[in-house]
DNA sequence: CGAACTGTTGAACAACTGCTCATATGTTCA
DNA sequence: TGAACATATGAGCAGTTGTTCAACAGTTCG
């Protein structure tokens, strides 16, 4: 064997530092799933859908109405978001009802406000 | 005048829930900023460096060492959160260290976490 | 069944993102 | 001052993303 971890090109500054942060690291997986989730609300119109959708159940046609924008584009982000778990659909005859499927959009959302409301004074 | 509000090409199912939504639906500079301030957590680099930074200040050399990856492009990473004001540099000599900028990183994280997790038993 | 309507899907394309590489800035110390 | 080091930055490029357009699928009702 070489060296025990190849790390990188760079000088580690601080080597202790380094290891005990390595060890609270949770598992890229999971990190990677962090990062997917928060895709979804990185995104204006998934905002403002997901937003909406924290007010009332709505079909593909409202949500269109209100955010001024394509039925199609709105499908497509709405299979996002379904795909994430984040809404669920509820078929009605034709009509296709979509609602949050998650109980911590409301929380990551309000931390988000925090943030941006601080920063907007 | 023509008609009142010219939403969108396709029906409205549901007027007054579209109408009623809207009302409550914030400002879309806010949603914008809302988005953007998400986005930073929504690529796995960024997320890992946050919550790297969660435990402990560290110089982008010990960020690149841990992370594996190049010091460019930890820095260029470490300028998105810095401008979104997420995380702030203190420079001592010639090494700059890296902290978090804002209590609400650590909440918005614990929200993500608690989605993650559900997701993955 | 077939027309009308709601929603979904895939391809195409322009815009954006994140990394690399080369170079520049800023700091220390001999 | 000049060499060495830590970091920052700009251009370039491949990969990704969000929208549009056209076509398709599922439901209702005459």
């Amino acid at each position: 064997m070489t060296e025990p971890v190849a790390l990188c090109e760079c000088c580690v500054v601080h080597e202790e530092t380094v290891e005990a942060v390595r060890q609270v690291m949770p598992d890229d997986g999971v990190l990677f799933d962090l990062a997917e989730l928060f895709k979804m609300f990185g995104d204006s119109t998934r905002v403002r859908i997901l937003f909406a959708l924290q007010q009332s159940e709505m079909c593909v046609c409202d949500i269109a109405a209100l955010l001024g924008m394509s039925k199609s584009s709105i499908s497509h982000q709405l299979r996002a978001l379904r795909q994430t778990r984040l809404v669920k659909p509820r078929r009605d005859g034709k009509t296709v009802y979509y609602s949050l499927d998650d109980e911590h959009v409301v929380g990551i959302f309000a931390q988000g406000m925090l943030h941006v409301c601080e920063r907007r004074e």
